[in-house]
DNA sequence: CTGTATCCCCAACGATACTG
DNA sequence: CAGTATCGTTGGGGATACAG
């Protein structure tokens, strides 16, 4: 259950209408995000495929993360026909490949300036 | 004290490896360090200018974040000389202000895809 | 194969008070 | 003016087990 009043929910919607930046950061901030959309983008589109190459993370958080970007319009579900049990695979839509280019830029800002 | 063999340190010293994107991110995702690195830009590069911009922010937060951002070579504290009490202001380096358009890209990467 | 349910734990945020 | 000390709280990550 949230507090929609505590200081912590207040602060951020105080964020949130400051600027759209933090609206950004807030999307892909959760701690596999960034990396599991450029997976993605790398062709590892099923969940088995996100679970072997992000080596550590469990299978509740790997869910959490994909609902949330999902939910944020990041990436898309899409069902593999006529299999079973039934496959899932996970796009990027035209937003999530929009940003692909902005995270490319933040590794090679740290590359750059160690 | 912290655990250096958590699972929670595990996992975050793997992603670092894995790509210097969650560097980039841990650095800048912190909740107000993004919004912080903005106003320095913008100009509001005291103490209590930083405070008035960010309304809600306590000092606490505020003295925490901006030390954070200093050891990752965002900014740097420049005593005002002959003042009394010492004046502080922020600058950013190098690092900090080749920062900036990327930030920005974010901030349109939300406006133009709502 | 692709998840969800449950519960635990801690790092980071925040409030209040105090300091050079 | 520019912080630090202390402590309470909580959101979200993680482990384990279960399900369609």
């Amino acid at each position: 259950m949230h507090k929609e009043n505590s200081s912590d929910a207040l602060n951020r919607r105080f964020l949130f209408k400051k600027c759209e930046l933090n609206t950004a950061l807030n999307i892909i901030s959760g701690r596999w995000k960034a990396q599991i959309i450029h997976s993605i983008h790398n062709g590892h589109n099923r969940f088995h495929l996100l679970q072997k190459e992000l080596t550590n993370i469990s299978e509740p958080v790997l869910g959490r993360q994909l609902k949330e970007i999902e939910t944020q319009g990041i990436i898309i579900k899409k069902e593999i026909p006529e299999t079973t049990p039934t496959g899932i695979e996970y796009l990027l839509t035209g937003k999530g490949e929009r940003l692909i280019p902005i995270l490319d830029n933040l590794c090679n800002w740290i590359k750059e300036n160690p």
